[in-house]
DNA sequence: TTGAACTGGTTTAATGTTGAACTAACTGGA
DNA sequence: TCCAGTTAGTTCAACATTAAACCAGTTCAA
């Protein structure tokens, strides 16, 4: 494969998502959050503190400042004062912002469900199997 | 795969992309563009008025005004009203424009190939096809 | 022809994002 | 114990993005 037509490929799957990300972004918003929190939600889990998310997340921190902020107001979020370092905020997700999260993830699941709709199922592994390799 | 598969798969695919963005930033501002403003670039040839671009870039036509607005102050892009349609105003990409936009692919490829060294060729070349029928 | 509906592109004003600088808290060596 | 260096998170001011409204040009049915 030459080198454009790497730029090529990744062009393609960068489309691609945007593309998924705009077909949900109406559907999401009615659930009172935008894609991107959803993104950040999704992930409190795994990266339960700021700092950790926005580096999971490949963002800034003010920019996760405000995300976060969003999300308590919200209601999907709770936040507490590590009690081992006082400088770090524990995130956890609310029943609520469980809720939507799920709704959410469905809602982005099935937009990319409907493009994987034109692999066969052989085909849909085998796309599985490479992005984990990549990731 | 499950739904939530489906949405796991998807977002590891998105930070994929994310943090081959980040890579680069740096190096293609050096060539005197923002990645965003490359990947506007890499589309003139195919896509050669504003709002074709904008569709196929899945950005709103605002955005598109600024960037276009940009490339051409940069020297990298040319415009000229259609003289088909006086609304339409026809892209060019310069020879400036054509040195940076190669010289940013190549960046870019080179960046996003050093993930797909993971992948053997004939994996890569499956990727390409999977990708190819998504979009 | 006319004019209502549409399309390409821009402007403006509001909103979203982020680099730089900051505060508060932790860490480790002298 | 200090204090210099580091880290978590925030604030603020600058910058980027975009929805809404707009103008100019096109289309097409009457």
């Amino acid at each position: 494969m030459t080198k454009i037509d790497a730029a090529r490929l990744w062009s393609l799957n960068h489309r691609l998502l945007m593309s998924v990300i705009a077909a949900v972004a109406a559907e999401v918003g009615a659930l009172g959050l935008e894609v991107k929190e959803l993104f950040v939600l999704s992930e409190v889990d795994e990266h339960p503190y700021p700092a950790e998310l926005a580096a999971a997340l490949v963002m800034p921190k003010p920019t996760m400042t405000v995300y976060v902020k969003r999300l308590e107001a919200a209601g999907f979020l709770r936040r507490e004062i590590d009690p081992d370092d006082l400088r770090k905020h524990r995130l956890a997700v609310t029943p609520a912002g469980r809720k939507v999260m799920q709704r959410g993830l469905t809602l982005l699941a099935d937009a990319f469900a409907e493009r994987l709709g034109r692999l066969s199922v052989g085909e849909q592994a085998q796309l599985r199997g490479l992005l984990e390799k990549l990731c």
